[in-house]
Formats: structure tokens, sequence, C-alpha cells
DNA sequence: GCATGATAAATGAC
DNA sequence: GTCATTTATCATGC
């Protein structure tokens, strides 16, 4: 369903432009949003599951499998934890305001 | 009977239902009246949440839009930001 | 058909 | 690490 942009060949070598080396003037370009694939996000979804806060070892292997960066993953994981906060306040406040429930 | 509500709650998140015009009002007001730095505290935040019967996350929600949004065409909302513009322009002269 | 509110990637302050 | 935010995208209202 989805056509990653970084998707052929490695992955963690086309996102990094303006790193190091040459390249004398950074523009510091912000990376463009795109989306995950259902399939990177199911499998980011089970890892959460297991660990809220993921190590390095798992975060290398998962970034390998699909086709992101680390700091894709990592990023990611800081992301859905804010989300699973998110979401705790949201559920206490509408649970809160139904005496029904 | 847990679980439906649960899930029906889950996929309520993102039903949107535009905010009543008081409340648009309110918010208006003070992003045209703060221009130069449209980032009210979270006090601020909370004031204009309970004024406008909203949560505070919705409030965010709406200045991260406007701010965008007005700044990627200020002349789409020039015509509305001198209507605020002159409402507190009256309240601060009084 | 866009306006609008909410969510998903990505950055930066701290 | 958290967390407010920027930006693009999504989903709906009308």
């Amino acid at each position: 369903e989805n056509t990653n942009p970084s998707s052929s060949g490695s992955a963690h070598s086309a996102a990094k432009e303006t790193a190091k080396g040459a390249a004398p003037n950074a523009p510091r370009t912000r990376k463009k949003r795109c989306p995950y694939s259902k399939f990177q996000i199911r499998e980011l979804e089970r890892e959460f599951f297991f660990n809220v806060y993921i190590n390095k070892e798992k975060r290398l292997q998962l970034s390998r499998m699909l086709n992101l960066t680390d700091r894709q993953v990592k990023i990611w994981f800081q992301n859905r934890r804010m989300k699973e906060k998110k979401l705790s306040r949201d559920r206490l406040q509408y649970f809160s305001g139904n005496p029904l429930l | 009977a847990v679980m439906i509500l649960r899930s029906r709650f889950l996929d309520a998140r993102r039903k949107r239902r535009n905010f009543n015009k008081q409340a648009t009002e309110i918010l208006n007001e003070y992003f045209y009246s703060h221009l130069s730095n449209p980032y009210p505290s979270e006090e601020a935040k909370e004031e204009l949440a309970k004024k406008c019967g909203i949560t505070v996350s919705q409030v965010s929600n709406w200045f991260g839009n406007k701010r965008i949004r007005y700044k990627k065409n200020i002349g789409k909302f020039q015509e509305e930001a001198n209507i605020y513009a002159a409402k507190t322009a009256v309240t601060a002269t009084n």
C-alpha cells in the first residue's frame, strides 16, 4: 500500500544528506513528512506493546526490517509514548464525565 | 459492553465537529490581539478552553492550525485580521 | 470543492 | 528522556 521513498537499497544513506564532508552550505532542509505504511505501523505497534521503551539493538533490527533509520524509529517511539499519554488523559476525562460506565 | 464503548471512543477520536461561532470568536480575538506572539501560556489555554467550552488540547490544535495557515497565506486572512484588530482596538481605548 | 479540526512525522528546547 | 511545536496529511462538514 505504501511505496516508501527510502525503499530501495539502504534507507540510511539516502536521508542523511548534508551531514558531513562536502556540502559547504547547509540549507538544513527539513525532512518531508512521509506517512508510514500499514506494515511498518503494525511492526512498530507490535514492539511497542512489548516494550514502551526500545533498546538500541532492537531499534537497529527494527529499522533495518522496516527500512527506516534508527532516528525515525526512536522518534516514532517518542511520539507513540506521547500519544499513549494523551489517550490516557482523554479516556480519564471521557469516563469521568459519564457516570453511566 | 466496555469494549464496545472503548472502541467507539477510539473510533470517535477523529470525528470532527466545528466549534460554535462564539468559541471561534473568542479564539480569533485572542489570536489577532496577540499576532506578534500568538503563543498562549498554559494558563491562558485553560482559560480559553473554559470560555470556549472545549478542551485544552483543542485550543492547542486550533492555535497550531491557525498559526501555520495564517503564515502560509496572510492575504487570505487580511479581512478577518482587520475585523478583530478594530474590535480589540475599541476595547483597548475604552 | 475547500474550510476546518485532529492526527501523524519531524524538529528543537530543555 | 519529555514535550510544545511545525508541517503535511487525513477525515469530516457543508
